[in-house]
DNA sequence: TCCCAGGCTTGGT
DNA sequence: ACCAAGCATGGG
């Protein structure tokens, strides 16, 4: 892959296992959309950036070099090899994971930042993506920072101490229903310092967990999002409804199968890039519609 | 009308 | 330790 800075754009000639469409409709990112063909805009880090794509070609559109370097490079996860993972996902024989990782060959597991997806898996408690995608926009365009991009209104995520001075009344407006709460506990115990998430980063992936749940809104499965999304641990696996019916109807005789059964399964199927594996499965169980 | 959606918390055994 | 209800809201 090359890096050309040109006319403030920066493009990526020769970009493998990278596609626009698999990347931001995979359902690991919730603030990027479709704004023309093949081509996505939205906002990370309060920089918005719009994306076009033309086979290998990708630009990144009036982006200046250091923002290049400083936030997409690591955001898009460029200094990976993911020929390499998939390859080592594939050693298994696994024909089930073959079709998954042909389907969504262009993904890559985006390195977002910590208290938007906090808050963002807060928000797909028992919830649906159009659904989540709906509630965090109107948090952002009721309570983040406003700005302007080629002509459009844009909105950054609203930072912990933002949140932290609402009331549930004032959330109302995001029609985030039971899920307002824990947000704004979350919101609290970040903002007043009982909770530092910058601390995250040096934890282990076990212990990272182990403190993310003791937030308000954030169980098992919220807390493996997390880890994977924001801090990619790729040792992390997480479990909903899709990966659980995937795995109960591709790999398991017997369906009648536990969470802790499914987890073990992905540790000794898929070990350290469980985390990988799982978001091709769940791109590929809402192209097969399992149980739908 | 009923069921489900990238679950979590709480209160029962 | 495990289990079910309850939790708001919207769409099929």
């Amino acid at each position: 892959m090359d890096i050309i800075a040109e006319n403030n754009n920066i493009i990526l000639e020769n970009a493998v296992d990278f596609d626009l469409k698999d990347i931001f409709t995979c359902g690991q990112c919730f603030r990027f959309n479709k704004t023309g063909d093949s081509e996505y805009t939205g906002t990370a880090f309060g920089k918005t950036v719009r994306i076009s794509q033309c086979g290998n070609r990708v630009v990144f559109y009036n982006t200046s070099e250091a923002d290049f370097r400083n936030v997409w490079f690591d955001y898009f996860d460029l200094g990976r090899d993911y020929s390499e993972i998939k390859a080592q996902l594939l050693k298994a024989n696994d024909s089930v994971m073959e079709n998954a990782v042909h389907y969504g060959s262009g993904i890559r597991i985006l390195k977002q930042e910590l208290w938007e997806t906090v808050v963002s898996f807060i928000i797909s408690a028992s919830n649906n993506i159009p659904r989540i995608k709906k509630i965090i926009e109107l948090l952002c365009e009721n309570f983040g920072e406003k700005h302007c991009y080629e002509g459009n209104v844009y909105f950054s995520f609203p930072q912990p101490k933002v949140i932290a001075k609402l009331s549930e009344g004032d959330l109302s407006v995001i029609r985030a229903g039971f899920r307002t709460k824990y947000i704004l506990a979350s919101a609290k115990a970040v903002d007043s310092g009982e909770f530092d998430l910058t601390s995250l980063f040096e934890l282990s992936t076990a212990d990272a967990k182990k403190a993310l749940r003791s937030l308000s809104g954030i169980g098992n499965k919220v807390s493996d999002c997390i880890l994977l999304f924001a801090l990619n641990r790729f040792d992390s696996f997480p479990i909903d409804v899709w990966i659980k019916r995937i795995v109960e109807f591709c790999y398991f005789e017997n369906r009648e199968q536990s969470i802790k059964t499914i987890s073990e399964f992905a540790a000794e199927r898929f070990g350290n890039l469980g985390g990988i594996a799982q978001q091709y499965l769940f791109y590929y169980a809402h192209d097969l519609r399992i149980g739908t």
